[in-house]
RNA sequence: UCCUCGGUAGCUCAAUGGUAGAGCAUUCGGCUGUUAACCGAAGGGUUCCAGGUUCGAGUCCUGGCCGAGGAGCCA
């Protein structure tokens, strides 16, 4: 028996007869000549059935493999010049695992197809070539996240995903039935990271994350993953360094291990490569003058707005580091600045290419007092944060974090339009399924 | 919630208020090196739904449903 094979690898079997198992990706004819392009999940590679090297049946086998249809496939491995991969396969014989019938053919053919009809099949779009490098790079994302801390002596603490009450406002929680009562789906693993990081020094959490936000755009999801590291003694320039480190060594990552998919994606490396420490830094005031000298309608005291992250990154190769909002954008346990108590020392992280806002955090409030009077100015259910009190109670210390979303660093990474292909099955303001 | 655009064959899209069409997909035929192959033929329609205007509506009007892009919102 031939060995089965991954198609990543048939290099190393040149010459040799081997086992495929996967799936027809497309099949052209030529007279006598098949060639059916079969894929696997690694690769997609050719075949090359001429008629009269092979038993009638296998030929009639292959020529009546639909798109998509499942198939073991042995093959002898040549080298072939004229192959994109450099490899083609001579079929000696083929073993069809399920046919898939003319009558309902496979839906998503190698043409175009639109946004609505693509996500209604997520489920098969996920095999298409695009979508598998995707896919591999947000792998590659995850796992160099999380190297990147694990190397650097944090450990990693799971934070819940049902919470009792709100980080912040309530009007983008999404409530769930708790048997007689209500909990909240997490929009935020950070409290708890707080908790965790007076016990363990270093940590991280790793996990979904759940907005009711009416948002429709290209950089919104409902449920989206987030990495949030939360350092005890750390400070805001502690976090800063952290979050650039993080990202140029995420980026490098991508760059020495999946530059076939970032190809697949025709995505342009050159603008990667330039992603190295250190990256601009600016305060919010600058931010806003450079803003404002850009035709900008920003005033002191507001959020930016999409547009205004576009303008603000466009100008940097790299992505850019914004430090000191002011207090009143930002959430209650922000940090003030000792020097300037109207804003905080808080950090967002804008990605290039108007890829907006990818890294969010800052130091926290260490102070009891502080604390208790920012709960009790945001109207906040102070009985719901008592357990957050202690932390300040017992050993308080200065200590900083901040939060990465994982779907916007892919789109960004991969260069995408839209989030919606960062995650494999998102969810959004009006899409449930599959 | 608001603004803009859209919904026609399985898919992507055409069609001055006047006989609903093309490419792809599917089926059949041709081709010994094809690269989203190509060439020829066939089948395939409740034009999103409900009303209305009109001799006549895919097209115009009203309401609704669904989707897309954006705004607001959004560590």
């Amino acid at each position: 028996m031939p060995p089965v094979v991954e198609i990543r690898r048939v290099s190393e079997y040149a010459g040799q007869e081997v086992i495929l198992q996967g799936w027809l990706y497309n099949l052209r004819e030529s007279g006598k000549l098949l060639f059916p392009l079969f894929r696997d999940g690694t690769g997609i590679i050719q075949g090359v059935v001429v008629k009269k090297a092979v038993p009638p049946e296998v030929f009639e086998a292959v020529r009546g493999l639909t798109q998509e249809s499942s198939v073991r496939v042995t093959g002898k491995v040549r080298a072939d010049q004229r192959a994109p991969g450099g490899f083609e396969l001579d079929v000696v014989d083929v073993q069809v695992e399920q046919r898939i019938s003319p009558e309902a053919p496979y839906p998503i053919t190698p043409k175009d197809h639109g946004v609505e009809f693509l996500m209604d099949h997520r489920h098969l779009w996920l095999r298409s070539a695009r979508q598998r490098a995707i896919l591999g790079v947000r792998h590659e994302i995850i796992k160099a996240v999380r190297d990147f801390f694990d190397d650097r002596g944090f450990t990693l603490v799971d934070t819940p995903i049902f919470t009792p009450a709100a980080c912040e406002g309530t009007t983008t929680l999404f409530e769930v039935n708790y048997f007689d009562d209500k909990a909240y789906l997490t929009q935020s693993g950070q409290l708890y990271n707080e908790a965790a990081a007076m016990a363990v020094g270093k940590t991280y959490c790793f996990g979904p994350t759940f907005r009711a936000e009416k948002s429709k755009t290209r950089r919104h999801l409902t449920e989206f993953w987030m990495v949030e590291p939360e350092v005890a003694f750390a400070r805001l320039d502690d976090a800063m360094a952290l979050g650039e480190e993080l990202i140029a060594s995420v980026v490098a990552r991508v760059l020495e291990k999946r530059r076939p998919e970032l190809q697949t994606l025709e995505r342009k490396v050159d603008k990667l490569e330039k992603v190295q420490p250190p990256f601009p830094r600016m305060s919010y005031d600058e931010a806003v003058k450079i803003l404002e000298s850009k035709g900008s309608e920003i005033q002191w005291g507001g959020d930016f707005g999409g547009t205004d992250e576009t303008l603000l990154s466009e100008s940097f190769e790299r992505p850019l580091i914004v430090h000191r909002y002011p207090s009143q954008v930002k959430a209650f346990y922000m940090a003030p600045d000792p020097a300037r108590p109207e804003v905080a020392l808080c950090v967002d992280i804008l990605a290039p290419e108007g890829y907006g806002e990818i890294v969010g955090g800052g130091e926290r409030m260490a102070d009891l007092a502080l604390l208790e009077r920012r709960i009790q100015e945001e109207k906040l259910p102070r009985e719901a944060f008592e357990w957050y009190l202690d932390l300040r109670r017992y050993g308080s210390v200065p200590h900083a974090g901040f939060g990465m979303g994982i779907e916007r660093v892919v789109a960004w990474i991969c260069g995408l339009e839209h989030v919606r292909e960062t995650i494999p099955f998102p969810r959004m303001l009006y899409r449930l399924k599959p």
